[in-house]
DNA sequence: TATGAAGCTTCCGGTCGCTGGAAGGTCAAG
DNA sequence: CTTGACCTTCCAGCGACCGGAAGCTTCATA
């Protein structure tokens, strides 16, 4: 199976899959006589699975970690455990200053009549030390 | 005031004060006679509003467009008012996708038993087509 | 069989918002 | 006069790709 057809069955980009490999994400593909990457079913597992812990937003690093132990039938379930629960902690930081952005933004924009004046209570908020 | 101070008292890295000079999103600052930057009270007052605009999550290129309202007395409240909303929208849905996967990676997590057993969950759940 | 479109290849550069480091000039204290 | 803490410029790299150029190959159609 030629890339383009891998990308559409995987969820995966071309151009993504030939970075996967450039850094090693992914084994190097086998090659026809013209030189075209040629794929299996086996690979395309491979991609789905890259493509799903992407979705969850694990780090391409965090990815290789897992498809290493995915690909170990002797690993430890809590390591795996470990990198989730990692991530999922990450995740909740990231939410958690999202929404104090949020709620300043919110809190900002309310006061703020947004019409063709000039006096804007955002600017000011941003000029004085009004965060953190 | 040299660079450094500068940067301590606006909270801005001295290598981020060059680097906005350089993409413009400050004017070039004034030189003493060595050429070491010499910034007064108005460049930390601005090298400040730059800081809290970044911290609230703005874009460099929504700053520059926040630092030209705050700059023009004949702006409209509103134009500053929509900036601040497309960005308040941009942050919610960045927090719904993080809430997304929040949810999928804990309801993962949770029937991963994690201790030295291979069977794992959550590599299962990235091999099926579990998500989305 | 020619031709043209669609696919593949590599390589290079750009994105965003910085950060680090090398090589060298300047300044203030001891 | 030296030392160390500044400052300067320039170049490279991060993460995770995307876009595009130049040049193959493959396949369907005229």
């Amino acid at each position: 199976m030629n890339i383009g057809q891998a990308a559409r069955r995987s969820g995966v980009s071309a151009k993504t899959i030939r970075y996967y490999e450039e850094i090693g994400l992914i084994p190097a593909a086998v090659r026809t006589g013209a030189g075209y990457r040629d794929y299996g079913e086996a690979e395309i597992e491979t991609l789905r699975f890259i493509q799903r812990a992407r979705s969850l937003g694990f780090s391409v690093k965090d990815v290789g970690g897992l498809l290493a132990l995915w690909r170990d039938r002797s690993r430890a379930s809590a390591d795996v455990r470990r990198i989730a629960r990692d991530h999922v902690l990450a995740v909740e930081q990231k939410i958690a200053e999202l929404e104090g952005m949020r709620r300043t933004l919110v809190a900002l924009i309310d006061r703020c009549h947004g019409d063709d004046r000039p006096d804007c209570p955002i600017l000011d908020g941003l000029s004085d030390s009004c965060c953190h």
